[in-house]
DNA sequence: CTAGGGTTAG
């Protein structure tokens, strides 16, 4: 009679604490009279099934105290709990308790333990046990190791571990097979998925909801949406989870129509969907711009409270800084109650995306404050927010911070610093870490031959790239722009004509408008304008603004008007508001004698509103930025600053200095010209240089324009009198002055 | 009466 209550206690313990009613199952628990382990082991699988694992945790230890020994039930509940909530240590006492009480031969234990080390990223543990098993014919034993290889991203042990399972004549069952499944899917095995499939098909086991997702996802990444497809309408379970697999799969595969169409099926036919289906969508609407629909599902976030899960509200974020309503997409951000690392960089990338780079450095900056790590993905994308506002001190402080998190060198961290300092002109820094890189991939090595390339050392380009070649690494597209924009960069039209030709015949790289750019640039400003024109009429693909820029600005130096013409004329019509143009063809005309004709073009650039952007240079020192416009009379050193342009005046005349002339305005006597020259931009940025840093170091100074020919005299002549060396950063590339030598060898 | 292994995202 005592027995038979005691099982009845157990059994309305045991169905409160299953279904999640833990406060009832607590309540039935204390009032039982006579507690047995099984009493125990029910509470605390209910604790750690339904996400409580620390209570679960602490009902275990309290069993011990009540006198009661361990289980291989309440063993096997307490290392889940460890593995759902990835606590380590905890499973690490566990297995010890477990090994005094000589439950660590116990199949159930065992199988809990291998699960918790794989869970907890320590797949080496797991292994260990799992091969010291003496007799392994438990499928749960298997399962578990091969989702501990699949989970921890090798793909290989799994499948090696799947195979030696069925050498030993142990049968796979509907755990083992979504694992193998999801292994193959994770590295597009896709002859290994299909023959998968058949042992399923033979199996019967196809009749699981988790088997059939599984196919589903499998197919939908690596066998081809056709497949998934087709098993999806086979299976007799409509499961939310394929559907997902369907929407992320058409998303890959650049249907975004598609997965759009999908979801609106699944709302129309009122399917229940979860946080999955809500991040899938969103990724789908980024690359959209439909903002109508973003709303309308942000709307539905919002109704069914999914909001609430940190994926979807990121993947809002991101979202909406694709769609460029950076303004939403700070919303859902200041909405969110526990951001992320995630969260914060989804906005940070988001307002670089957007251009928004100081925005984007000034949120990083707060998400440091607020304690958050930076990871790779987050620097990466701030070196290069810092690297478009040549922002050096900013991008030497983000590489420090992440030195000191101690996260691993990543290749996108690397290759964002290589490009980071190439273009802040500290080339010998890219250099250097780019030697200190363990793997050098096709990027990492573009990232290098692209940055000699900036910085005027075309011979350190190009040798970089055979480097690359040597190192068995194939060239891409975008190591192509590189090398050309070198061989542009110093005229070499031998060797430009040589690369750009391999590009199709060796590398079968379909040159793209950048490479045709730089060919024409190349050709044209050597001289050769018929071959530049001739490749132009040859482009296989529409000449963009780019490639008629270079030929404009060779027809100025070669002044020929005819071509030049031609090349404006587009130009007004791709880009009509820039004013690169008119002021380059009024040059040529100019230039060419042609007054009126000039005059005209000054004229039409009035009528048409639009204004030549002014000259505009920078030098940050110790955190601040100064800023010069021409003739600039506002900063607070303004006089010593003019006295200093007199002094460095008189030396370099001294030293040889000749201004010239053609590169000033117009419109003045020969006086205001020498005077107006000397007030550029330029030279107040050098003259706030040779005041404020130190000798010894380097003086930077960045530009929004081209330097002007005679301010690239004169640095050349303030460098090797004042012993400085001098980086110009110019709208166009690098400048090292050193010793009275310019790094672009006066031509750029 | 209590227990172990499974699918989808970033």
């Amino acid at each position: 009679m005592l027995d038979r209550d005691e099982y009845t206690w157990n059994t309305m313990v045991a169905a409160y604490a299953n279904s999640g009613r833990l406060d009832e199952a607590k309540e039935l628990f204390e009032d039982t009279p006579n507690k047995s382990s099984v009493t125990w082991s029910s509470l605390i699988s209910g604790y750690c099934r339904h996400g409580y694992p620390g209570e679960g945790f602490k009902l275990f230890w309290r069993m011990q105290l009540d006198g009661h020994k361990p289980t291989q039930f309440s063993l096997g509940s307490v290392l889940r709990a460890c593995a759902v909530s990835g606590s380590l240590q905890r499973g690490e006492q566990i297995h010890g308790y477990a090994m005094k009480t000589n439950f660590d031969l116990n199949d159930f234990v065992v199988t809990g333990l291998i699960d918790m080390y794989a869970k907890c990223r320590s797949i080496s543990e797991a292994e260990y046990l799992f091969v010291t098993v003496p007799e392994r014919s438990n499928h749960a034993l298997w399962s578990a190791m091969i989702t501990g290889y699949s989970q921890n991203g090798d793909a290989y042990k799994a499948m090696e571990c799947f195979k030696e399972m069925r050498k030993q004549g142990i049968e796979f069952d509907e755990y083992s097979l979504p694992s193998i499944l999801a292994t193959c899917a994770a590295v597009s095995a896709d002859a290994f998925g299909a023959q998968v499939h058949c042992c399923i098909i033979r199996s019967g086991y196809g009749v699981s909801a988790f088997v059939q997702s599984a196919l589903v996802d499998m197919y939908a990444k690596c066998g081809g949406l056709t497949s998934a497809k087709l098993v999806m309408e086979a299976a007799d379970i409509d499961g939310v989870v394929s559907w997902n697999s369907m929407i992320m799969g058409c998303m890959r595969q650049g249907c975004e129509e598609e997965a759009l169409y999908l979801f609106k099926k699944m709302h129309g036919r009122d399917m229940k969907m979860d946080d999955f289906t809500y991040t899938s969508v969103l990724k789908s609407l980024a690359s959209t711009t439909d903002l109508k629909l973003a709303k309308s599902v942000h709307c539905l976030i919002l109704k069914t409270r999914f909001e609430a899960y940190r994926l979807v509200s990121n993947a809002l974020i991101d979202m909406y800084a694709k769609q460029r309503e950076i303004t939403c997409a700070c919303e859902v951000f200041e909405y969110m109650l526990d951001k992320d690392v995630v969260s914060w960089t989804s906005l940070v990338t988001g307002y670089a995306h957007n251009g928004f780079f100081e925005e984007a450095l000034r949120l990083f900056s707060d998400m440091t404050v607020e304690g958050i790590y930076p990871d790779e993905m987050v620097v990466s994308s701030i070196l290069s927010a810092s690297a478009e506002l040549t922002a050096l001190e900013f991008g030497q402080q983000v590489h420090g911070i992440f030195v000191k998190s101690g996260h691993a060198f990543s290749a996108s961290v690397g290759n964002s610093l290589i490009s980071m300092y190439a273009r802040c002109g500290c080339i010998e820094d890219a250099d250097r870490v780019f030697n200190s890189m363990q793997v050098q991939g096709v990027i990492t090595w573009t990232a290098l031959i692209m940055g000699y390339a900036r910085n005027g050392k075309a011979k350190e380009s190009l040798e970089t790239y055979n480097c690359m070649i040597a190192s068995g690494v194939k060239p891409d597209y975008i190591s192509f722009i590189g090398l050309l924009f070198a061989c542009s960069h110093a005229c070499l039209v031998q060797e430009g004509r040589m690369y750009f030709e391999s590009m199709t015949k060796t590398y079968g790289i379909k040159p793209g408008p950048e490479h045709y750019a730089s060919m024409i640039d190349l050709l044209g400003r050597s001289g050769k304008l018929a071959e530049a024109e001739e490749l132009l009429n040859q482009m296989s693909v529409e000449p963009d603004p780019t490639v008629w820029k270079a030929l404009l600005a060779a027809c100025r130096v070669h002044k020929n008007l005819e071509l030049g013409e031609r090349a404006a004329r587009n130009l007004f019509k791709l880009e009509p508001m820039n004013s690169v143009p008119y002021v380059l063809l009024a040059n040529i005309y100019f230039a060419s004698g042609k007054l009126e004709e000039a005059a005209k073009i000054w004229g039409l650039m009035k009528s048409r509103g639009i204004n030549k952007e002014p000259g505009c240079s920078w030098v940050g020192i110790n955190g601040q930025v100064h800023t010069f416009v021409s003739e600039d009379r506002g900063h607070p050193r303004m006089s010593d600053i003019y006295s200093k342009i007199d002094e460095v005046m008189r030396l370099i005349k001294k030293a040889g200095y000749v201004p010239d002339l053609s590169s000033a305005l117009h419109d003045v006597d020969e006086e205001g010209k020498e005077l107006g020259l000397a007030y550029h931009s330029e030279k107040l940025a050098v003259a706030f240089g040779l005041l404020a840093v130190p000798q010894g170091g380097p003086i930077r100074i960045y530009k929004n324009l081209r330097v002007c020919g005679d301010c690239h005299i004169a640095m050349r002549h303030i460098s090797q009198v004042f012993s400085r060396h001098i980086v110009l950063r110019d709208s166009n590339c690098f400048h090292h002055f050193r010793e009275g030598v310019c790094s672009c060898g006066d031509y750029w």
